[in-house]
DNA sequence: AAATGTATCAACCGCCGGGAA
DNA sequence: TTTCCCGGCGGTTGATACATT
């Protein structure tokens, strides 16, 4: 054991990452898939170890991520799920979508912990302070005995059961994470979020290198959104053809037609590893043709499921029996009762979907310059604008909120 | 305006477990 | 079985921003 190989090699950059960094990195994994984090470094030109590349996109250059502050259901919840898990931060980060375990941790430490100790609770056993526990003393924060856990909702014990967890809602994280994107950008000069920033790349990629650097399935896999912007047919609105718009598009399609996965089946946690995951070029490339809405759907479904759990996998669905299924649940007020599943999403998916079922328009296409996305110029601004994150309008945040639901899962 | 204290957060450290050789 | 590699996790640190005096 000991500390892994790569720490121990010289020569490698350590701190903050820089702009030419990040860019690296991303063009990398949006391009191939991240495979074994430790060749990362190599084939992108790295100065890292593996595992500071790994941390970097998990904690920051991944396109699900939410950011900006916590809201207060989010904070409630971390709570009440330390009560039950203790401080297995990637476990309650499981449960909050588009938040790692890295944020979750921090504001655990920087903030609940003493908003707890201000109610005259200990931020360790959930009890009340005690004499024997004065604040501020801190002792190692062990899982609390399930049992001893009178408070603990059905819904805590659902999560923490030993099933695995079911997916997530299928289309908060990565829409969510767009629409955030989309509608936190005050300044179209310059790049506010890491969605900006992968979108920044995978369009300048597209632009640049004509569609045709690596086959379809593997975009698929490996960077839906660049595939989503190659397929015009899965564009709400044709009108306009800049790249930002054709991802905006996109994603909000994928809002549109909130099909239950259970009945589509498509995204389940086994998992054939994907190109991404295995980070080689697959040389199948028939089987997994897709040509419809629905499809992309799947996609996009995929990439918030997989950039949650790594990897992902179609189901054996037959393409024209994944056709009929599109068609029922279009045809079918589905997308009602799934929404009422998910209770309180509805209301904003619904209202968009009704617009944009009627209208066809892009949501946010108003919301763009033309160039905003041309080049990679972007990126130092991008960085310079990262701590301001933080520091986004908690009503942005909120409206985005209402439309997960995360006592749901 | 400067000094000091506090909060926040990105990143590193070190350990662990799984899997391959 | 042992050793090594790797990914993942939780704890901690250090830099920076912000607030207060």
């Amino acid at each position: 054991m000991g500390r892994h190989s790569c720490c121990y090699k010289q020569k490698l950059r350590k701190g903050l990452w820089s702009p030419e960094e990040d860019e690296k990195l991303l063009r990398h994994i949006t391009k191939y898939g991240h495979g074994c984090w430790s060749s990362v470094p190599k084939q992108a030109g790295l100065q890292r170890c593996g595992k500071s590349c790994r941390l970097r996109w998990i904690n920051y250059l991944r396109p699900d991520l939410k950011r900006g502050t916590f809201s207060q259901q989010e904070e409630d919840l971390i709570i009440e799920l330390h009560a039950v898990l203790g401080n297995r931060w990637s476990q309650i980060a499981a449960q909050l979508p588009g938040r790692t375990d890295n944020e979750i941790k921090n504001l655990w430490n920087s903030c609940i912990k003493k908003k707890l100790r201000q109610r005259g609770i200990d931020p360790n056993t959930h009890k009340p302070l005690t004499e024997t526990n004065e604040p501020g003393e801190d002792i190692k924060a062990a899982p609390p005995n399930n049992s001893d856990n009178k408070s603990s909702s059905k819904q805590l014990q659902l999560l923490v059961s030993t099933e695995p967890a079911p997916p997530p809602p299928p289309f908060m994280p990565l829409e969510d994470g767009y629409h955030q994107a989309e509608c936190s950008t005050s300044n179209k000069n310059s790049i506010t979020t890491t969605k900006e920033l992968f979108q920044l790349v995978t369009c300048h990629e597209s632009s640049s290198n004509s569609m045709s650097y690596v086959p379809l399935p593997q975009l698929t896999a490996s960077n839906p959104l660049l595939w989503f912007s190659q397929n015009p047919e899965l564009n709400c609105s044709n009108n306009n053809n800049n790249n930002s718009t054709t991802i905006a598009s996109a994603s909000t399609s994928s809002m549109m037609l909130p099909v239950p996965t259970s009945s589509m089946g498509l995204i389940t946690p086994q998992c054939i590893p994907s190109y991404w995951e295995a980070g080689q070029p697959s040389s199948n490339s028939s089987g997994s043709t897709l040509n419809s809405a629905a499809n992309g759907i799947e996609l996009q479904r995929g990439a918030a499921s997989f950039f949650d759990n790594a990897i992902f996998q179609w189901s054996d669905l037959t393409h024209s029996s994944k056709e009929a299924q599109i068609q029922q649940l279009e045809s079918e007020p589905e997308d009602l009762k799934w929404s009422e599943y998910l209770q309180g999403t509805f209301s904003m998916s619904a209202a968009i979907h009704g617009q944009n079922q009627n209208q066809s328009q892009p949501l946010y296409s108003d919301m763009k310059t033309e160039n905003q996305f041309e080049n990679i110029d972007g990126l130092n601004s991008w960085h310079q604008g990262q701590h301001q994150q933080s520091l986004q309008p908690p009503d942005m945040y909120e409206k985005d909120f209402q439309r997960m639901n995360i006592h749901s899962f």
